[in-house]
RNA sequence: GCGCCCGUAGCUCAGUGGAUAGAGCGUCAGGUUGCGGACCUGAAGGUCGUGGGUUCGAGUCCCGCCGGGCGCGCCA
């Protein structure tokens, strides 16, 4: 990674190339002696130090050399340190010194030059800002949310919904392709339960025990449109009864078959509409049956036996997951016929990667757990990389209401929907609340705490601080001030308020990496409260607007701007709004 | 029983093997005649569940134990 011209390179990674080649001057120079044969050497690796006195950049590097070197670590950080000294200040470098610290440690400076440079590549191409060039670009298929349309979206969707989305935004950001993905079953057994609910109620007849209750089914029950009760009441059918447990979706089109075919077509549209005030759209809905009507299961199923990794037994078909590792074999077909989830979901992964997809990346809730194993292990008898399949598994939301648990069940009707929980606590301050925690931890939300505390969410803080820039640069332009094309050379010291804030703002693309690599969004959130807590102490100590300095204005002006811009894009990763006044 | 995840400040949670473990909220004490007080400064508050191990270095990696969640179907 070398400058690109644009100011925009991120310094960590120009800063870590500068140390890989001062590794390999100092070999050549004989300071360090060639490497090893038959040694793993470490990658370079530079972080920003938590102590501002140690510079701007560090690495470890030299400690991790001092075994396979056979050296003591300070001596190699010194070799290093004296070839980044020798082209330190030279143009184009970003380092401007170089110096090392007990154990091993070699501390770095940045340029002035460099985060001046970066300034005004903010300024001048604020939309190319925070997106960073894949070192692999990848084509990512990011399937989330893929709730059964049998009822509304509840609030234990919420995260995986929210998790999902960003995720997305986040890789898009670091350069890949991204395709947003929901898939439903649109002809089993509960959809086909779901309507011989809708049609008990119509008739007036008892909803089966395993059918559901909520509101929305009296109402989808009251919008059954005249040509599909028609064509149910023709069918027939008995409606009132269980549904055989195993059916499978096998059953004739009855009543029930009809109705339930509608009414989950009806609660999908809402589904989408619930997700697209969420602020989450999908590129494509995929319905179960298609993978089916499209022959991608037997495509599959045909893969796995080529590879001999399919068996028949008690009349069923298996794949051996054994052969894997898996503690037991899975089935794919019934003894009845039917295919089981498992034998739609190793078709889809065909579909998926028949159109062109590197990775495919699925985010489920906790209790799948004991599902990754088969999946993978299938995609790798079908011949795919097993590590292109990658599931993000998002821990419960124990929903609480003043200290008790909010049971959640679409059955019994006991839900509190997504659309209500946006409506007590707003959607900027819901995403912010996910994306700040881990998706592997346990989350209790206590939902009238979340209330209480919607005005203390940080994300008030982040965009209060964006609406404060916004309100500056207004009151510049009444005073005639606008923003220099970049801040005064020799302005941003590492002492000085403006040194603070500019090396602050400078981390957005290395934030952006770190979250597309991790698959985790803490970082930004955690950046953005950072970069608003820098500004406010900047606007404390250093006055922007005054008429009597107008081009120390014009150049703080600048870098307020550019802290703006990356405020925003730092909130527009998260899918938050960057208000210009609130 | 086996498998996966979790255990960090009073509460909710961060913490790519690095230097003195952080943030928000809560508690306590302060600050603005200069551009938004939804702000700022400071204080108190921790055996990182526990015991070993690896490492120059462990909250982080490995093993055991304790506690909690989830899963272990020809269910969906």
């Amino acid at each position: 990674m070398h400058d690109d011209g644009t100011g925009l390179t991120p310094l960590r990674g120009r800063a870590r190339d500068a140390i890989a080649a001062a590794w390999v001057r100092a070999v050549a120079a004989g300071t360090l002696p060639p490497a090893p044969t038959g040694t793993d050497l470490p990658p370079v690796e530079v972080e920003r130090p938590a102590n501002p006195e140690h510079g701007d950049l560090a690495t470890g590097l030299a400690m991790k050399l001092a075994r396979p070197y056979r050296m003591p670590p300070l001596r190699i950080a010194e070799a290093l340190a004296a070839e980044l000294a020798r082209e330190a200040g030279a143009p184009g470098s970003p380092i401007a010194s170089a110096a090392v610290a007990p154990p091993g440690f070699l501390n770095l400076r940045l340029s002035d030059a460099a985060l001046e440079g970066l300034v005004a590549g903010v300024l001048a191409s604020p939309g190319a800002w925070g997106r960073v060039a894949a070192p692999t670009p990848r084509r990512v298929n990011v399937e989330f949310v893929s709730a059964n349309p049998t009822g509304p979206l509840h609030i234990g969707n919420a995260r995986g919904a929210f998790v999902g989305d960003l995720l997305c935004r986040v890789l898009e950001a670091a350069g890949h392709e991204v395709t947003r993905e929901y898939y439903f079953n649109d002809f089993g057994a509960q959809v086909r339960n779901l309507g011989a609910s809708v049609v008990a109620i119509r008739r007036g007849t008892e909803i089966p025990d395993d059918g559901y209750r909520g509101a929305y089914v009296h109402d989808l029950a009251a919008e059954i449109p005249g040509d599909v009760w028609a064509a149910a009441e023709a069918a027939g059918g008995d409606a009132s009864g269980a549904v055989a447990a195993d059916d499978g979706g096998a059953g004739g089109r009855d009543a029930a078959w009809l109705v339930g075919a509608w009414a989950s077509e009806r609660v999908r549209a809402g589904i989408e509409a619930s997700l697209a005030t969420l602020g989450v759209r999908f590129d494509v809905w995929k319905s179960e049956g298609s993978l089916y009507r499209e022959g991608w299961v037997e495509r599959a199923v045909a893969r796995l036996r080529e590879s001999g990794h399919l068996f028949e037994e008690d009349g069923a078909l298996w794949f051996r997951s054994t052969d894997y590792g898996d503690d037991k074999d899975r089935v794919v077909r019934k003894s009845n016929g039917d295919f089981t989830y498992f034998g739609s979901d190793i078709g889809y992964v065909v579909e998926k990667f028949g159109r062109g997809f590197d990775e495919l990346v699925y985010i489920w809730g906790a209790d799948h757990h004991g599902t990754v194993a088969r999946l993978r292990n299938a995609a790798a008898a079908m011949g795919f990389d097993r590590e292109a399949v990658q599931m993000l598994l998002i821990a419960w939301v124990r929903f609480v209401r003043d200290g008790v648990e909010v049971s959640m069940s679409k059955r019994a009707g006991e839900f509190i929907t997504l659309d209500e929980l946006l409506a007590e606590i707003g959607v900027d301050a819901a995403r912010w609340f996910f994306a700040a925690r881990g998706h592997t931890s346990g989350i209790d939300f206590d939902i009238e705490l979340a209330k209480r505390q919607s005005n203390e969410n940080p994300v008030y803080y982040v965009q209060y601080a964006h609406a404060r820039i916004a309100s500056i640069l207004r009151k510049a332009r009444d005073a005639g001030l606008e923003p220099a094309a970049g801040v005064a050379p020799g302005s941003l010291a590492a002492a000085t308020p403006e040194g603070a804030l500019a090396r602050a703002l400078a981390r957005l693309p290395e934030v952006v990496e770190d979250a597309a690599a991790a698959r985790e969004t803490q970082g930004v959130t955690a950046f953005a409260t950072d970069l608003a807590t820098q500004f406010h102490a900047f606007y404390r100590d250093a006055r922007v607007v005054d008429p009597a300095e107008p081009e120390r204005s014009r150049s703080r002006l600048a870098l307020v701007r550019a802290t703006q811009v990356t405020l925003a894009r730092a909130l527009g990763l998260l899918g938050i709004s960057a208000p210009a006044s609130m």
